[in-house]
DNA sequence: CTACACATCAGGGTTTTCCCTGATAATAAG
DNA sequence: CTTATTATCAGGGAAAACCCTGATGTGTAG
């Protein structure tokens, strides 16, 4: 028989990953080497040793997972990584594949689904949930090959443009925010248009929930 | 031996569920009756038959864990309610409680955890994750008692005024929630402002991440 | 019956935001 | 040296949001 497949996981929810361990206790084709709950662990981890596959959640305590794929891709590329998410939109999984990740589970997957996305990475292929293969992922190639995909996870933005979003994130007016800046109102109002294009958001409330997500603000 | 405590388990997460379920299997003392991915399933499922303790996750696709618990603690008061939250904030594990919900755990909580409160809760007792029961719920007992405190887990928005929240939490302008809602601008203006005066709040930002702790938008 | 909360709406004015078309300077990259 | 990026700013108008005062109908609890 094969050496077994070495699994990382890296989620800060004790449940899933335990759950997971305890889902693959049975199977001697796969096992869990060691869980994280954090990037900082992780890295810290991969170090002494390299597991086959990687499976990140996408919401971690000190990074994005997308991030933690994006430097795995790049320092440790044999490894194989599946990113886990509980929500599946295309932003999420383009920024995925864009990561350099080989795969996108969502959390609400059926669990013979983990072991097949696993299996099919190893064999070299990339991995997405059902119907989402088909629907996502051909258009996303068409993007990926023309480079216009907006990537959130790498945050377009220039460090002042982040300022901005947080200060509007914590309810400033343009007049407090070029108060605090020390700039005009309208430079606020450029960096604001700046920012609403680049991140391709309508309104003020995706504003917000992007600088949450981003940790630049608190909830 | 005992008849073994049955537990519906409330998660659209099949990785959840299913790592419970399977972190349980050899345990005969607590056995999973069922699960389901969303609230309208689970009261088709508790008219036929109630468990002991109802696992139920605060984020779901229909309606949320807490109102789900609200609900059950006036329906089926003998079914003990056991709230899984993937965050710790005090608003939420106070709603938890005046809900109805004789327990609050986080998916970050160690799988022993979960196994003792269910215990602990059929014993009758309430069980909070760790230093969360010493930490919040001598403060949380101190203000349930005075009702002094602006709690805002007690959301003493009405029903209309949630709604109108969660549309301008999800960006919309004045008008287009006018139209959704059927009603006037003037409406609308009043209800944001009758929202900003309960909540003490003075801006649009504020609004946002209230609806995002209360769970009338996503992040 | 009488409050009280709730949801609804109006007029009218002020402030803020949004949108458009520009411009300048500094700095970095090619 | 040219080009791109970043950060800065202006004018002017349209749109939206905000603020204040006030009103009506419908329930519900005492």
């Amino acid at each position: 028989m094969n050496r077994p497949i070495t699994l990382y996981i890296i989620d800060d929810h004790t449940l899933v990953t335990d759950g997971i361990k305890a889902m693959l206790a049975g199977n001697n084709s796969l096992t869990v080497a060691a869980c994280f709950s954090n990037g900082a662990d992780f890295f810290r981890g991969i170090k002494i040793s390299q597991p086959d596959v990687a499976l990140i959640d996408i919401q971690l305590p000190d990074m994005s997972g997308i991030e933690i794929a994006r430097i795995l891709s790049e320092t440790y590329p044999q490894v194989k990584t599946l990113i886990l998410s509980a929500l599946e939109d295309e932003a999420s999984v383009t920024a995925a594949i864009k990561s350099g990740a080989r795969g996108y589970l969502t959390k609400d997957c059926p669990k013979d689904e983990l072991i097949k996305a696993v299996e099919s990475v190893i064999a070299g292929n990339i991995y997405f949930g059902e119907g989402l293969s088909e629907r996502m992922f051909k258009g996303y190639l068409q993007k990926l090959t023309r480079q216009e995909v907006p990537d959130e996870s790498k945050a377009i933005l220039t460090d002042r443009e982040k300022e901005v979003v947080q200060l509007f994130a914590e309810g400033l007016l343009y007049k407090q925010i070029a108060d605090r800046l020390q700039i005009s109102i309208k430079t606020v109002e450029t960096h604001k248009a700046n920012i609403m294009r680049k991140l391709e958001i309508k309104n003020t409330a995706e504003l917000v929930k992007y600088a949450i997500r981003q940790n630049l603000t608190s909830l």
